[in-house]
DNA sequence: CATGAATGAGCATTCATTCAT
DNA sequence: TATGAATGAATGCTCATTCAT
C-alpha cells in the first residue's frame, strides 16, 4: 500500500493552503457544504476565485483536506486517555480538553456536527474503521477500571458518548446556549460554569447526598 | 390579538401537504436548508414542482411550516416536567421521553440541530422568547429541589443543557453512534442502553459506591 | 367573404364578458401585454383563473377582443370629422372630442399606445388598411379647406398626427403631466388648461399679435 | 457629497458593458421590461446569458444603467433652451432638436414612453425633481416673452408639452405614421415634413392668413 | 502565480394553459 | 358553469469550474 507522494510545498504556497484552509473552515461550519459557494471562501481568504483553485481543485478537496486535518486533532484528546493514574482523574482530564476543545474550535466541532448529520458521507470509512478500534481500545480500558471496582460499573461506550456529546453541545449549540442564558450567564463565564457542572455529573450525578 | 385568518383547506389539500412536510423533513434534515432541492422534495412526495408550489408557495415556506410544527412537539416533554411528585422521577421521566423522541423523530431533531448550526437563522426570536421562559421556570422548580436537598446543588440551566445534548446525540449524531458500536451493539437495543446507561449518570454519576 | 359566425350569447355571458374585459383593460394597459398576468385579470373580475378561461380562451384572445373594440371608439372622433361646417369649428370640435377621450377613457388610450409602441404586431393591417384610408379621406377634407383658403395651408397629414399626439399625451404621459405640473397645477383642471392651451395653438400659433 | 466609488473598469469590460446596452435598449424599447428577457438581449449583444451577467448583476441593473444614460441626453435640448436670442428662433430651435432626436433615438424614446406609461415606477423621484425644476425654469424664461409681448401668451407647461407629445410622436407612434402616410410620403423625408408642419403650427396655428 | 472572462448545469419561481370533477 | 389541481415551458439568477492571458 504506497501512499499517495507527499507533494513538496513551498513556504508560499503552504501559507495559502492555510489562510484557504483557515477561510474555508470558516464558511464551510456556518454554512455547511452545499450552502458554502467558493467565492465566500475566495472572499474571505483575500485571494480570487480562480487562483484559489489553483491550490486546490476543487470545493470537494478543499473540504476534504479540511476534515482530514481536523480529524487528528478531533481523536487526540481521547488518545491521551491512559490507563495510568487515578481512573476519575483521567476522565476529569478528558472531559477538561473536550469542553477546552468546543471553547477554542468551535468551528471545527461545527465542520464535524455537520458531516455527521448529513450522515457522515465523507468520514464514514473513518467512523467505522480508526474511529470504532480506538473507541473500543479506551472502552476497554474503562472496563478494567470498572472490574476493579475503581468507578461505578456502567456502559462505557455510551460513557464515551455522553462525554462527546455534553462537551460539543457548548460548541454546536452555542446560539442556543446563549440565547437560553442569557445575557449575563451566557458570556463567557459559561465554560467555567459548564466545566464545573459537568465534573459534578460525572462524579457524583444528582442524587442528594445520603444523610448520614 | 386576532391571529391569521387560518385558510380552509380541502381534504385533498391537507393530506398533500403532510406528504410534502413529510418529504421535506427528509431532506432538509440530511442536507440542510441550502443542500436541499425542491426538486428533492417533490421527488420525495411523488409530485411535480410547480404541483408542490401550489401548496407552499415556497422552500423557505416549507421550512418555516416545517420549524413552526417541530417546535410544539419539541419542548413539549420540558413542558410536562412538573413540580408535583419526586424530583428523581420527574427528571428520569423528562430524560427518557426526550430519547424516546430522539429514536421515534430523528429527523425533527436533525432538522433542529441543522437550523441551530447555521446559527438559528430563522428562530433565534423563539429561543430567545419561548425557550429561555420555559427553561428558566424550570430551571427555578429544580433549583427549589436543591434548595429542598432532594437532588444534589448544581446548576440546573446546565443540567437541563446536559439532558439535550445526551439524548439529542443519539439522533443527531446516529451514522456515528451505529458506526463505533458495529452492528451488533449497534443494533434496536442502542436505545435500551443509552437509557440504562443515561440513568445510572444522572442518578450516580461515576464514582464508585463507597464501600459500606 | 363570410364573417365568423356570431356566437350566440347569454346575457350572463355578456355581462360577464364585460367585466373580464374592463378588468383586462386594467391590466394590460398598466402592465403591457407580456407584463399583465391572468392571474391579476382574474383577480380583478373577481373570478377563478379557469373561469375567466372560459369565457377568453387565452390571454392572446382577451387582448385581441380589447383592441378590436378599442379601435371602433378610437376612430369615432376622426370619423365625425365633417365637410358642413365651418372649418376651424370641425377642427376645433375633433380636438375637444379627443382631449375628451384622453381624459375619460384613458387605459384604452394607453392600451393603444402599449400595443404601437411595441410595433402593433397585433393591428398593423388595420393601421395600413382601415385607418391610412379614413386618414386620407379626412385629409382630402383638409386639403379642401385648404385650396379654399378657409384655413392655412399645411400638411393635413401632419395635422391629424399632431392632434393625435397633443391629446393623446394627456393619457399616456399622465404621470409626468402630473409630476411636473406640480400638485396644484395637475388637479383636475389640467384638461381645462390643456383645452384652452391647444385651442389657442391650433388658431393662432406663438407669433404675437401683429401690433396696428 | 461621496459619490459611489467609481469601478475601474478593464476596457473589454467597458466594450461589452456597451454592446450588452445597445441590445438592451433593442430589446426594452421594444418589448418593455417585463417583456425583454435576458436570454434576447443576451442574444441581441451576441454573448451567453450568464456571461451577461457577468457584466451586470441583474435585468433590473442593466434597465437602471440605460435609463439613467438616458436622461442626460434626454433632457439636453430643452437646458439649451436659452433666454437669449429671438424668442421664436429659440422655440424653433427646440423643436428641431427634439425633432432630431426623435428621428435618431428612437429606441430612446420609446424606451421613456414604455417607463412612462407604465407609471415611471423607476424615474418617478427624477420627474417630480430634477423635470419639474427645469420645466418650471424654462416656463418662466417663456413667461417673460409673453410678457414682453414678444410672442402670443398661453399655458407655458402645456406648450413644453405640445413640443413633447408632437416631436416624440415621430419615434413612440413611429410604425403608424408609416402606416398612415403609405410608402411614398412615408419614407425618409417624413421628419422634414414634420419640422416644416410643426414649425408652420407653432408659428401661425390654422388660421388662414387675414385678407389684407 | 494570478486573475479577468466565460460557461454548462442547476435552481427557485412564475405563468399560460389544461384536466378532472 | 365553476373551480381545485396539475404541468410544461419559461425566466431570472447562481455557482463550480475552466479558459486564456
Amino acid at each position: 500500500m504506497d501512499a499517495p507522494a507527499k507533494p513538496r510545498r513551498t513556504r508560499i504556497q503552504t501559507e495559502k493552503r492555510v489562510r484557504i484552509l483557515d477561510a474555508a473552515l470558516d464558511v464551510f461550519s456556518q454554512h455547511g457544504f452545499r450552502g458554502a459557494t467558493i467565492d465566500q471562501i475566495a472572499e474571505a481568504a483575500g485571494m480570487s476565485k480562480p487562483n484559489l483553485l489553483y491550490y486546490f481543485k476543487s470545493k470537494e478537496d478543499i473540504h476534504t483536506t479540511l476534515i482530514q486535518r481536523l480529524l487528528e486533532t478531533w481523536l487526540a484528546p481521547l488518545r491521551e486517555l491512559d490507563d495510568i493514574g487515578d481512573p476519575m482523574t483521567e476522565l476529569r482530564g478528558y472531559i477538561r480538553r473536550k469542553l477546552e476543545m468546543a471553547r477554542d474550535y468551535p468551528r471545527e466541532s461545527r465542520l464535524f456536527a455537520n458531516e455527521i448529520l448529513q450522515g457522515a458521507p465523507r468520514i464514514m470509512p473513518m467512523l467505522e474503521g480508526e474511529l470504532k478500534t480506538l473507541v473500543d481500545e479506551k472502552a476497554e480500558i474503562i472496563k478494567g477500571w470498572m472490574r476493579a471496582g475503581r468507578i461505578a460499573p456502567t456502559d462505557p461506550w455510551h460513557l464515551i458518548f455522553s462525554i462527546w456529546a455534553t462537551t460539543q453541545h457548548y460548541a454546536d449549540f452555542d446560539v442556543q446556549v446563549r440565547a437560553v442564558l442569557g445575557p449575563r450567564r451566557g458570556g463567557d463565564g459559561r465554560f467555567e460554569d459548564a466545566a464545573r457542572f459537568l465534573e459534578n455529573l460525572f462524579l457524583r450525578g444528582l442524587a442528594p447526598p445520603t444523610a448520614q
